[in-house]
DNA sequence: TATGAATGAGTATTCATTCAT
DNA sequence: AATGAATGAATACTCATTCAT
């Protein structure tokens, strides 16, 4: 009898990467990445210890491409929300940034937890340096085009409540008034402004 | 050989507590809680590893010790922040977190952290939910005395800001425009209002 | 389809078996033993490491057949050194001696770290008494022949010599004076003796 | 109660280091260090695996300890073979190489298979080339004294059939005609020399 | 015949905790 | 009150071997 062929093997490959990366996902958003073991990770997904290394060099390795599968998602629709007008696509990003927190908590979970880990992990800190600098650099040049008389500061301002957003939303979950707080900062940046 | 006093002994007692814990606080502060070792806080302290069961039951009491005592000691402070005028009283917060995070970032990294490991540890989700509620309570009383019209939201809003600047602070330390920012938010909460 | 014929198949093992065998000889005797892995032969060889196990039925058993096959091969040469003149013969050995430790340093370091194994593989124990007792007897008559007074313990000195000098030189490499000692040796047991 | 007195630790310490190194020692010697596990030389030793790592800091480290304590319990006979008389300290060097042989069989085991393994372990190498210079150096001006005439290719010579000797011996135990040879190698550099 | 995904027992090492002194 | 030797369960990771295809 011939050998598996390379198309289901690789399709066998995808769904158990998946099992994995899925069980380790929320395993390690609900519990941090040190507090959660391979073997718990394992069992979770329903294989042994031993196959995970047949995918993931390492559990750094594993957290690494978990961090990346995750980001990617999101960075495809960061083109979607640029506009012609710099104030609608200021609301867009406030309303990106509060369906995100809603749709996907454990993914931010995840991130929050991790940033706040720089310079444990190497790759963290170049994934999150390179990312606010972006985000900050972005921020900038729109508030600047909107006349804010220290886009710079501001920018910072608003990244800084956004982490703040996120870990408050994040601990104490249906607590947060989320709706509220995204209906006062787009009345307060978009609409009032100027 | 007369024996010990009790006197004595609860001196002696008090000072090996208050060794380990600054040893603790520090470690944790710098490290995180799970890599830093009981043997790492014995060494620190200058004790023996077994001295420590003396005075804490487990790992995780004394972590809840620790943060108990940080906190009551924050707290002793907020009542000097008190004033007739509540937008002298509004500024004088401000000025507190500002300073706070600036002389003691070791304690504010290690809320912080803490604040993130909720689901592991029951107690700090306790201690957190009620802080979290005085705290913005209090703020919203004072945002009403000064007539903002959303004053709960506006509360949360400067909660879950502190919040964001810490977190952002504590991570990227000297890059982070943490003056501009105190001028920045003094400005528009205190002098330009109304 | 025409079925494969049993000649063709038979012909299809031989490849795969030599395949498998130049590879798991050469890493061995590089890395040694322990630290060869049966994924690694197999990568080497460019078979599946399933595979193996048809013709092998573990990793020891491998090493048994790898071993076999080396020495069976040694023995062939054996018969090309005999001559007439013992004198001759002698000095065939000592040459066909450092003319396999430098062509062949590989088997040489294989067969000796094996030797040291001993007690850890019955099959090398059996194999190594068995060689080691006809090889001295066979240098023992030549001796005799060339009228060594104590024509045992010599042989067992130059079979000793050879295990020494072969362990040095694998070990050292460069380093190892090997033409120095060939003439030496030589010198010293085929030219001046007598 | 007062905690043990530092003395009576230490003593604890000892007896627990000893049942240690005396357990991995048989264990390496017998088995290879690759073949042996901490489970085992803890098992052996009557310990618990952690309590290997109290005293030393790794596998590796372990073996170094082991080697150099079984080395520097070697090196104090060495000044003692020194004569006045060239002749007679190589006959004592023959003598004390043969008694080690037969009374320390294990320690040359293990050091024999150490120097097989050399560029695994970079203490190994560092210690087996200081050993292996001194020592030819150190026999090169002995044969030199005695005029031989060439000092340092005999010198070698005599290195390699001890390792020679030592090898086969070590393997196949009392088959190998020790005594015999001891006799043969004295009569040959030191009775009947010159 | 040949493949490689999957397993599970094994490896060295760490560390909170206990306990005799 | 204080010590630190000792424990044992847990950790990340490896690898010979099996088996469905």
């Amino acid at each position: 009898m011939s050998p598996r062929t390379t198309s289901k093997n690789e399709e066998i490959r995808q769904e158990s990467m998946k099992k994995i990366m899925d069980a380790a996902f929320s395993l390690i958003a609900k519990q941090g990445y040190e507090s959660t073991s391979i073997a718990q990770i394992a069992k979770e997904a329903g294989v042994s210890k031993g196959l995970m290394y047949n995918y993931f060099d390492s559990k750094e390795d594993l957290l690494e491409k978990l961090v990346n599968g995750a980001m990617s998602e999101g960075d495809k629709v960061i083109g979607e929300l640029l506009s012609e007008d710099p104030k609608v696509t200021l609301q867009n990003i406030f309303e990106w940034f509060f369906k995100e927190l809603k749709e996907r908590p454990e993914y931010w979970t995840l991130m929050t937890e991790l940033t706040f880990r720089i310079g444990k992990f190497k790759f963290v800190h170049d994934m999150a340096t390179a990312k606010m600098k972006g985000y900050t650099t972005f921020l900038t040049e729109l508030l600047q085009q909107l006349n804010f008389p220290n886009p710079e500061g501001e920018a910072k301002l608003i990244g800084s409540l956004f982490d703040g957003i996120a870990i408050q939303y994040l601990v104490i979950k249906e607590d947060y008034p989320l709706a509220e707080m995204e209906i006062f900062l787009i009345e307060k940046y978009c609409v009032k402004h100027k």
